[in-house]
DNA sequence: AATCAACACAACCGCAAATTC
DNA sequence: GGAATTTGCGGTTGTGTTGAT
C-alpha cells in the first residue's frame, strides 16, 4: 500500500489515530535510533508524538523496524508458513519468529488472504508432505522462561534492559510424565524433529547441556547434542545438530514444551 | 470509462500475561 | 500478595490498489 492518505484527527484525549504521516514516522525512527526499543509507554513523549504507546509500538514493529523485509512472500516462505501453521496454529508471533524479517501481522494478513480460504489441494504441496500430514494443530499454552524458572526472558526489548550476564538458564528439573497432554506435545515435537527440510528457518544454533540432551535421547530415542542459547538476534532458540534434524531451531516457547515433557 | 470484487496491508481493539509498585 | 501498569498477541476492520468485466 502506498503512503497513507487519510488524515486522522486528534481524539478528545489529544492522541492522534489512523494512518501515520511521514513526519511521525521520522520522529519515531529518530526516537528508536536514539533510545532503542523498550519502555513503549515513554516513547510518545520521547519522540514528541501525539500517539498512544501501543500505536507507536505497532508502527515500529510492523512497519518501520529495519529488520522488516518487504515484498511478496516467496514459495519457500509460503511453504514454511503452511507447515508451521499446521504445527502451531494461529500463533503468528511464533511463526514470524521463524521467518526472518517477516512480522506476525504480515503473516497473519497473508494467511487470511491467501492460505486460509484456499481448498486443501490448493494450499500447497507441503500439506501432503508425509512429515507433517499426520500432525494435529497444536496450541500449547506458551511457557515463558519465568514459568520454567529460567532467569531470562527473550524479547529484544528485554535485551536492552537485562545484562547478558543475567541471561543464564537455570537448571531444568526433570521428572517422568505420560499425561495425554504431554503425549500430545511429544507428537508435535517428534513431528518437528522428523521434518528434516525446515532448514530455511535456521539462523544459528545452541547446545543443550549434556544431562538434558540425555533426557531427550531417552525420551525420543534420538541422539541429541544441543546447545541452549539465551539470545540470538533478539530471539531465543535451541538446536540439535546430530539427530537428523540438524539446523532446526525453536523458540524457547517450544523449549517450554520440552520442559513440560521432561518435567 | 465505469463499476465491482478481490487483494494488500496498515491500524485498531480487546484481552491476557508479565512486570512494576 | 494484590492492584495498577505495561507489553504482547490474535482477531478484526478500514481503506487504497489492482485487475477483471
Amino acid at each position: 500500500m502506498g503512503p497513507p492518505i487519510s488524515v486522522s484527527k486528534p481524539q478528545a484525549s489529544g492522541l492522534r489515530r489512523g494512518s501515520w504521516t511521514p513526519e511521525e514516522d521520522a520522529l519515531l525512527r529518530m526516537c528508536m535510533e536514539k533510545y532503542g526499543e523498550g519502555r513503549w509507554c515513554n516513547v510518545p513523549q520521547m519522540a514528541g508524538l501525539s500517539r498512544c504507546p501501543k500505536s507507536c509500538r505497532l508502527r515500529w514493529l510492523n512497519y518501520l523496524s529495519p529488520r522488516i523485509k518487504r515484498g511478496r512472500f516467496g514459495d519457500d516462505e509460503m511453504d514454511l508458513i503452511i507447515r508451521l501453521h499446521k504445527l502451531l496454529g494461529n500463533r503468528w508471533s511464533l511463526i514470524a519468529g521463524r521467518l526472518p524479517g517477516r512480522t506476525a501481522n504480515d503473516i497473519k494478513n497473508y494467511w487470511n488472504i491467501h492460505l486460509s480460504r484456499k481448498p486443501p489441494d490448493a494450499k500447497g504441496k507441503a500439506q501432503t508432505n508425509s512429515s507433517t500430514a499426520l500432525v494435529k494443530v497444536l496450541k500449547p499454552k506458551p511457557h515463558t522462561i519465568s514459568s520454567l524458572n529460567w532467569s531470562c526472558r527473550t524479547s529484544l526489548t528485554k535485551d536492552l534492559y537485562v545484562p547478558k550476564s543475567q541471561e543464564k538458564p537455570a537448571a531444568v528439573s526433570i521428572r517422568p510424565s505420560s499425561s495425554p497432554a504431554d503425549q500430545n506435545h511429544i507428537t508435535c515435537i517428534e513431528s518437528i524433529f522428523n521434518s528434516k527440510d525446515l532448514s530455511p528457518i535456521v539462523s544459528d544454533h545452541i547446545e543443550l547441556e549434556n544431562a538434558q540432551a540425555d533426557q531427550l535421547q531417552s525420551k525420543f530415542g534420538v541422539q541429541a547434542s544441543f546447545e541452549i542459547l539465551a539470545d540470538i538476534d533478539g530471539r531465543s532458540v535451541i538446536g540439535g545438530p546430530s539427530a537428523g534434524w540438524e539446523d532446526l531451531h525453536f523458540d524457547l516457547n517450544l523449549w517450554g514444551d520440552f520442559g513440560s515433557i521432561l518435567m
